[in-house]
DNA sequence: AAATCGTGGAT
DNA sequence: TATCCAAGATT
């Protein structure tokens, strides 16, 4: 195996955070809804409602049983509520094709909804102990530092990164997943975008960056996000508003969330478009059956 | 292939 | 206070 990957699994050995998605005994379902929320959203607004989803829908026949509703008021704020109701999407798909199991093979988890690269590789190493090359922001980082030489990777994940770390993985399947969980610590906790701890690095002797001086770049590494005054501010406050009510909501609820008409209407098709929120009649709600006593 | 899609903590 | 960015996927 490469220095890089002994080097880093040695130090995970010894420095890997507690995260309940890493018990050796959690199920690839429960792998598959950390996975899903991890998307984009950090470790520490994941853990309750991660244990809150796996305490509700123990097996994805579970969640697939109820409204789409019902999984998106359950994402709570964790951003992103697409992920909420592909989620679901997985689990209904994976009772109707996969008999309620998670699948083992990489076509079929590719196939899943909201199920890209990353995740399906990730689930299938971290729940099956598969040998994947498992890319992540981290993992293209440490990559892009240790091998390359550069301050950060690229925009997105490329074949050439799957290439290169898969090459950097241990030969043996239980090694390899274990490498990939530690390449994507590493970067998490010490290789971080904009301040690494060079000093606490198993790879501080093989680093090409750091042998070239470890710079940092000027400005950001990808292009800056901007929110407030978006289309998915409004959405969000749109959602929040529809999440809480237990029932469907007048428009003039939802309008009093945002000022400009035009760009609240334009939120709210986008939201309906996306499944997200269903019209009835003169209101809206989330997605599902109404209790009747609306 | 660049834009879009939430939210909140850290700096 | 404003900026950056966090276990991506989709179109």
């Amino acid at each position: 195996m490469s220095e890089l990957a002994s080097l880093t699994t040695a130090w995970y050995d010894v420095n890997a955070r507690d995260l309940p998605w890493r018990d050796p005994d959690i199920g690839a379902w429960p792998v598959l809804i950390s996975e899903f929320m991890l998307q984009q959203t950090p470790v520490v607004r994941v853990l309750p409602v991660w244990r809150e989803w796996v305490a509700r829908w123990p097996a994805p026949a579970d969640l697939a049983a109820e409204d789409s509703g019902e999984a998106i008021r359950a994402w709570g704020r964790l951003g992103y509520p697409r992920r909420a109701m592909r989620l679901h999407g997985c689990a209904t798909a994976l009772v109707e094709r996969h008999g309620g199991q998670v699948p083992r093979r990489l076509d079929q988890m590719l196939a899943l909804p909201g199920v890209g690269d990353y995740t399906a590789r990730a689930v299938l190493a971290f729940a099956y102990g598969q040998r994947h090359p498992v890319v992540d922001t981290n993992v293209r980082r440490v990559a892009a530092r240790a091998v390359h030489g550069l301050p950060d990777a690229g925009a997105a994940t490329t074949p050439a990164d799957l290439a290169l770390v898969e090459s950097l993985l241990p030969q043996a399947e239980q090694a390899a997943a274990r490498a990939s969980a530690a390449f994507m610590e590493l970067g998490a906790v010490l290789c971080t975008a904009r301040t690494p701890r060079c000093e606490a690095c198993p790879l501080r002797e093989t680093c090409a960056w750091r042998r070239s001086g470890a710079v940092l770049p000027a400005g950001p590494s990808r292009k800056p996000q901007a929110y407030a005054g978006t289309d998915r501010q409004v959405r969000g406050l749109l959602l929040a508003v529809l999440r809480q009510a237990t029932g469907p909501v007048e428009r003039l609820a939802l309008d009093v969330v945002w000022p400009d008409p035009v760009q609240r209407t334009r939120a709210l098709d986008s939201l309906l478009a996306d499944g997200l929120v269903v019209p009835r009649g003169e209101r809206f709600s989330l997605p599902g059956r109404v209790p009747a006593d609306f």
